[in-house]
Formats: C-alpha cells, sequence, structure tokens
DNA sequence: ACAGCCATGTAACTTGTTACATGATTTT
DNA sequence: AAAATCATGTAACAAGTTACATGGCTGT
C-alpha cells in the first residue's frame, strides 16, 4: 500500500498530475526505489475507482490533474496517525532464507550467511558515498539513513546467527550427509 | 516471492502435502507470519505450471503429496547461493511514510515518530515474553532475533529523525500553517 | 532529421491474500 | 451429537510491476 498511500499524500499538498507525482515521490525517496510511472498511472486509477481522488481537469499546461477528495483526506490523516503495525511485519526474506537454511539439510549456512554480509555491506558503503553528495533533501536523507540503520543491524544479525549456527553445530555433530539415506520424520 | 521459495526448499526435504507444508513453515517462522494454507495450496499449483514441482501420488494416508523437480532444485539452489539483493530493498513503508510526514504541511511529524516509536516498542517486549517460552526451534529463534535487531534499529533511527526534525525546525522557522495560501511551486 | 525526454495511458501478468465450500477424522 | 481440527481445494480480488503504444516538445 505505500505507493497508493505515498502518492494520496503527495496530493495533500495540491492538485498534480501524473509524472509530476513520480518525480516528487523520487526527489523524497532518492534512487532507492525507483517508481515506475505506469504504476503511477494504474494506481491513480485505482485511487480513483475507490473515491480517494477525483479528476480535477487540466491545469495551463495541459496537463491532466487530479485532486485529492474528503475520504481521501481522512484516509491519509488515519495512515499518518497509525503507527505501522509491527505486531505482524512484512515477511523477511532474508530471515525466512536463513530459517530454511538452518533446516533444510544439504545446505551451507555459512557460505549463505558470508554472501549476504558482503552484500550487505557493499550495500552500505554505497550508502554511505550516496550520503556524501551534498545537498540532501531532509526526506531523503532521512530515508537513506533508516537504509544504513537497517543494514547495519542486518550484518549484526548476521554475525549473531553465525556464532549460533557455529555453536549448534559444535553441540550436535552431524557434519557429512553421508548416505544415511533420509528419515521421514512426522511432524504432527 | 518468500513464500513460494520457502515452500520449494521445504519440498527439497523430501515430498510433503499441503497442510503439512504450512504446519512446517509456521514451526520456522512461528506465529510471526501466519501462512494461510489457502495460499499453500495456490502456490503449489503455480509451482507446477512452472515446472518446479510435480504432483507425486498419494502417500499411505492419501494426503496429495507434491515432489519438487530438477529444474525446482535449480531454483533452490541458486536462491541460497543469491544473496538477497540490497540494492533495491523493498519499499518501507515507515521510511516513506516520515518523509512524506516531513513534507507534506500539516502533518505533526513529532506525533508521527512518537506514537511509532511506542508501538514499535510494544512489538519488542512481546518478542522478549517470546524469548523466554523456553523450547525454541534454531529457525524460529534466529528469525525472532532478526526481528528484535530490526526493530531496535528502528527505534533508534526514530530517535534520530527526532533529533533531525526538530534540529529542522529551529533553523527553519515555519511554526503556523496560517492561512497562508499554498503557493504551488513547480517542482521542474 | 533524429535522439531523448516529457507525458498519458493500457494490457497483461505476478504474488499475496482471503473467504468460502466441502468432507474426513478426532475430540469433547 | 456437537465442536474442533485436518485436509484439499477454488474464486475473486488487491497491489505491484513492466512492456508497450502513442504523441508532443526540445536540443543537436
Amino acid at each position: 500500500m505505500s505507493v497508493r498511500f505515498a502518492l494520496l499524500a503527495l496530493l495533500e499538498q495540491g492538485p498534480k498530475y501524473g509524472y509530476q507525482l513520480r518525480s516528487e515521490f523520487e526527489q523524497r525517496t532518492g534512487s532507492t526505489w525507483p517508481l515506475n510511472v505506469g504504476q503511477v498511472y494504474t494506481t491513480l486509477t485505482r485511487l480513483e475507482r475507490d473515491g480517494l481522488v477525483e479528476g480535477a481537469g487540466s491545469d495551463e499546461q495541459g496537463h491532466v490533474v487530479y485532486r485529492v477528495t474528503d475520504a481521501g483526506r481522512d484516509e491519509v490523516a488515519t495512515w499518518f496517525t497509525t503507527p505501522v503495525a509491527r505486531t505482524q511485519p512484512p515477511r523477511d526474506e532474508l530471515a525466512i532464507k536463513l530459517a530454511l537454511a538452518v533446516t533444510v539439510p544439504g545446505v551451507d549456512v555459512g557460505t549463505v550467511i558470508q554472501q549476504q554480509r558482503s552484500a550487505t555491506i557493499r550495500a552500505l558503503q554505497d550508502y554511505t558515498r550516496l550520503k556524501r553528495q551534498e545537498p540532501l533533501d531532509l526526506a531523503w536523507s532521512l530515508v537513506l539513513e533508516s537504509l544504513v540503520f537497517a543494514a547495519e543491524a542486518e550484518v549484526r544479525w548476521l554475525d549473531h546467527c553465525e556464532a549460533r549456527v557455529r555453536r549448534a553445530a559444535a553441540e550436535a555433530p552431524a557434519p557429512e550427509p553421508s548416505r544415511t539415506d533420509e528419515k521421514q520424520e512426522t511432524t504432527r
């Protein structure tokens, strides 16, 4: 729903047209989350279908302009006042991947972790490089820092996982798959 | 794609049936990411359509069992060896929300931040409570810790945002919206 | 003339997600 | 007997996403 709400929120600043919405969105989130223009138009159509925006004719340059409705304003207000639910956070692909890597036999968890850490550290360096580009918009700057904080946490978590997996391997041996035909344990 | 890959990876342990796949998935990710059984069946159908799994008849109890194909095994191997791309991470709704909150006039960023911090801290306490439940599966335990690390990072980021927003407010006054009719600044 | 950006759209598709139907088996 | 759980599915839809078509305008 992020894109949907973002466009709605942007329209609260005043009527805007599709292409403009994309550039304003990308101005705030930088190159991190590029937004396909097509999606702006599909989203606008769906917002209009749901009565949250309405067409507002054309501006002086002939742009097709949309305006937020009262229902739309309500929606944005609710969005801003309601915290993002952390009780059921979005599925984290990396967490799922590691959870399965420690489970499925024949997967080298150590390698998975190391590869991921390299990738994350590389991303972290990209962020640092971006930060040095002086004239940073406040919004874009905050987004960038959220990425930095998240990536740092990810690296720490990966280190933590590595340690725990090593410890678990030390306790329960089972180093070789060694042709011990897989016994199907029931999960009930 | 998380669910898709997760089911595929689970099937590498040997043929399984739909209901079983759900319980095995939830055993590893705890109650964090509940998986609707229906989705298991739709996903299995789509995996079969794409040639990554195939029906394997019924087991002794009459369960409809699926088995991973060679193409499916390749897919899983690639998934495990390819790090999750942090160059274009999934859109973070909270980051987007704050980026827009500091932009759209009339939104009280301070309140947004405080509410979110409360919610995140509450989630953090839930995680701590869950951790105390002794017999934790390794996978589920790692997932839980990833949530903890992420939530802690989020709180730190929110604190950071609060400080930056306060500083920005001190530099540029603009405290009241004060009926100064919105002047549309062009974004070009 | 041509390349490239601005601008508006549409068709097609993917994954995720839920609500519902249906029946078997198990527990109370 | 009733309630709960196991088990398999289907229909329908939402949001995200991209590839493509189309045309105007601008700079070289």
